[in-house]
DNA sequence: ACTAGACAGTTGAACCGTCAAGTGAGTGTG
DNA sequence: CACACTCACTTGACGGTTCAACTGTCTAGT
């Protein structure tokens, strides 16, 4: 049995491949071109922007690093070395939780706020073009509904 | 004006958002989860997979580096290191076209093929088990058509 | 033929993410 | 109240990706 003449369940029928093939798509190229835009505009990458959109949406502007990997789909280490790279840039700021010192907390500064508010207008703009405006109404409300259900699975065990 | 008063249409509505965000976790967390299945069980990356099994459809599993490349949404340079690492496992080697030197082409070798066998299994069925047994039928269908479109206006120029 | 140009691919350095090991704060148990 | 334990990170080394510069091959114009 050669790798081309099997087709039972274990593998995928043409219709499904074709479905498969053109998600593997999306979810290679979307991040890059989304990455692209925003590094080429505003020298940021997405997980930056997210990270800093997701302090700018806090009422102090403040997150635990925990909570942030959480928001982000990053592990801790990515977070850790990231936040390090945007406290050079005076972006953000860490300090550790006074109440309970194993937890820390970033602190999104006026520079990074600067930065986001800066860099949103052309990203949003871009996701309007790619997405959201591309894929409108219904469409957008069924794909975000897949999508978590997706994610969902992902984050079920038995596996 | 502040970053959170503004709503005009060049932010997104709420729900427009929500999904939007919704597709930022699918396109950063299912990339991870099948890169993390196929590292611990084949030791492949999700590219690597996807490089040999294209090779291994084609009649003499040959293709052009320059094909391989569009194929595999990446770019030459990342498909350069990555064919080398291929190669010096044993699983492709690379031939400068007889007919034209300006080409080379990747061929898959014997023990890739037997690699991309043993990896499938376990693929297949993790892809079933996140995708498309999960949104199965009429609505794995949409998603495809969804995703090419996005994919289309990804490579369609005007920006 | 010679030269400019386009095209296909390669290379090395810098950068980023992952992995495994380590640190340091709080918690619970004898 | 000491000691092991858990939890929330941090760190450094390693490996992969990107970017820009380079090489080598063919093509077109003269």
């Amino acid at each position: 049995m050669t790798a081309t003449e099997e087709n039972t369940d274990l593998w995928l029928s043409e219709g499904e491949l074709a479905s498969w093939l053109s998600v593997v798509r999306l979810i290679t190229r979307l991040p890059w071109a989304i990455d692209t835009q925003l590094q080429r505009d505003a020298d940021l990458s997405m997980v930056e922007y997210m990270t800093m959109a997701m302090l700018s949406n806090e009422p102090e502007r403040t997150l635990r690093m925990s909570d942030l990997a959480e928001r982000t789909s990053t592990s801790l280490s990515r977070l850790s070395h990231l936040v390090k790279r945007l406290e050079s840039r005076e972006f953000v700021r860490r300090e550790s939780d006074p109440a309970d010192g194993r937890f820390t907390n970033a602190i999104l500064l006026p520079a990074g706020l600067a930065k986001l508010e800066s860099a949103a207008p052309g990203h949003v703009a871009y996701v309007r073009r790619l997405v959201v405006d591309n894929i409108s109404g219904e469409r957008l409300r069924r794909l975000g509904r897949d999508a978590e259900q997706i994610v969902q699975r992902i984050d079920s065990p038995a596996r």
